[in-house]
DNA sequence: CGGAATTCGTTCGTGTACAAATGATATACC
DNA sequence: GGTATATCATTTGTACACGAACGAATTCCG
């Protein structure tokens, strides 16, 4: 028999009446990506994730190509796209042909991104502290060094 | 035993240079995110994440109003309805009008429906043990009262 | 009782996400 | 040197996700 309430959720002795949606790794990363955006949100609403990430990115390795740029923030190239245009229709970033490889089209922050970018980062700071608000110091470590293992696969 | 100056990140002494990106919660948040989904759809390709979740739910509390529904999976009004139109038009879901409250919509499984996610339940299982495959049981079990806390708030 | 506030579902608009197909260009290698 | 292969960017189509505004129905309360 399974012993409800304690901590033993193995792979043993399972029904599918076993199953709780609310306790499956999926729904509650689901839940707590939710709260992260809701954060992000409120102190950050004038940009999405997705778009800080591209200006962080950027300030952290300059110039890239759009492609390269997507797979430093594991972002597709159709998604990636998307996330550049909307950027350069506010002037935060520029696009330049590549001179030798003409397929490629390079990225950079304009004055106004790097600008945006710096007002931003110690915001992004507070951000963080505040997702992980309901850990202790110690347990977040924990917490960022398992959710690192998960998400590296 | 604790290793002197190793692993503090703390919110001491920052500048904007600090920021590293892949090391922020939201960020590793999305990215584990990301390798749940593709563990998810390589072994339910069928239905998305929320289509199961919307079935599975169903299936545990029974017929509801769709934005009771909608609050159980942590899914906005607009967001739910969206779903269920899709998982109605493949016969898995059915709606009926509220007998006293017109403004209602009752969501209830079909037997397809239920047929189908009986049969899903295991193998969603697998998908959750895959996903947490990486960690240990211990660091599973961990992992997981961490990130509910986190989700919680 | 009756108007105010709430709730339920819907629609619209914007922004990710990703698969799949496409065209242009580059690189490999035979 | 020229074709097979790979890469880069783009487009199309589907599916969340959420804010905001809306009409219809219900509940609250004075």
């Amino acid at each position: 028999m399974s012993v409800p309430g304690k901590l033993k959720l193995v792979e043993e002795d399972r029904k599918a009446e076993d199953y709780r949606l609310d306790e499956q790794v999926g729904f509650v990363l689901r839940k707590a990506n939710q709260r992260h955006l809701a954060i992000f949100a409120a102190r950050i609403g004038d940009l999405t994730p997705p778009q800080f990430a591209t200006l962080a990115k950027l300030y952290e390795v300059g110039e890239t190509s759009q492609n390269r740029l997507g797979q430093l923030i594991a972002m597709d190239a159709a998604t990636i796209k998307g996330v550049i245009d909307r950027l350069k229709a506010r002037r935060l970033v520029a696009l330049t042909p590549h001179a030798q490889d003409r397929r490629r089209l390079l990225v950079d922050l304009t004055d106004e991104g790097r600008t945006a970018i710096e007002a931003l980062l110690p915001i992004a700071h507070e951000v963080t502290d505040e997702t992980l608000a309901p850990l202790t110091p110690r347990e977040a470590a924990t917490f960022l060094r398992l959710l690192s293992k998960l998400a590296d696969g």
